[in-house]
DNA sequence: TATTAACTTGAAGTCAGCTCCAAGTTAATA
DNA sequence: TATTAACTTGGAGCTGACTTCAAGTTAATA
């Protein structure tokens, strides 16, 4: 599968592919015998794992690390295990935060509805001055 | 309040508070009369709200609207709140992502779980190779 | 076969959001 | 009063994460 037909299919740049296998957030892509990257399932699948994880605002760091662990095969099982606990209780906290976020927005919000009506409300009922 | 107890309440650095004034992502702070900041717990409402909203992953360009429209009066009350709502749109949708997100990494962290009982059972039951 | 589109590399450029610095001023402490 | 700590400004520098560029190569189409 050549890099533009990747490109499409995860709604990413050439470059940005480029760039995240150059950094090592990717393993690397095979070649044809012309040079050009020959992209199979198996890199889709780390491209589809990285991009879920970066839209989840994983570091770049974090998952190179995780690229480079994983190439060094079994014996690095716990500390690729780690990096993903981690991450994973990260993202959990994250959730906490923006619930509550959330729920101050929302009350900021409802706070606008409500000068919103009373300002209604006097011009329906004008106020002697 | 001095500058060095507002750091200290919310954890940002002076350049940081500096620089949220100097971009309007705060409205201006009183000075004293040999010209420094002299916070008030208004401006620490807005501080605390901004840093939140920061923490959030609202971009600053979104907060120094909303200030600017704020410091324009009770014209801009409708405008305003459409930010809010923006916001936190964005933030229930980010919500979601990251639930899922929260899924697929728990669900790659229990087969990390599998493959390590199933190695650990070869260490007890060693198979004859 | 000739043109054109898609690809290659390494390096430089961009952007958001700070962060640090120099040079000077103000306020607090010995 | 003298020193020192905290503050001021404008501007330069830094970091993470791309993004663009130049100069060339390969593959697909007329």
């Amino acid at each position: 599968m050549m890099i533009s037909e990747v490109c499409e299919r995860f709604d990413l740049t050439a470059d940005t592919l480029r760039y995240y296998e150059r950094i090592g957030l990717i393993p690397k892509v095979n070649r044809t015998e012309g040079g050009m990257r020959d992209y199979t399932e198996y890199d889709c699948g780390w491209i589809d794992f990285i991009k879920c994880m970066r839209n989840a605002g994983v570091q770049i760091e974090a998952l190179t690390e995780y690229v480079k662990l994983f190439g060094e095969g079994d014996k690095t099982h716990e500390e690729r295990k780690q990096i993903l606990v981690r991450e994973r209780d990260r993202i959990a906290e994250q959730i906490d935060e923006l619930q509550s976020t959330l729920t101050r927005l929302n009350g900021k919000i409802e706070k606008y509805d409500t000068v919103f009506r009373d300002a209604e409300d006097e011009l329906k009922l004008p106020t002697k001055k």
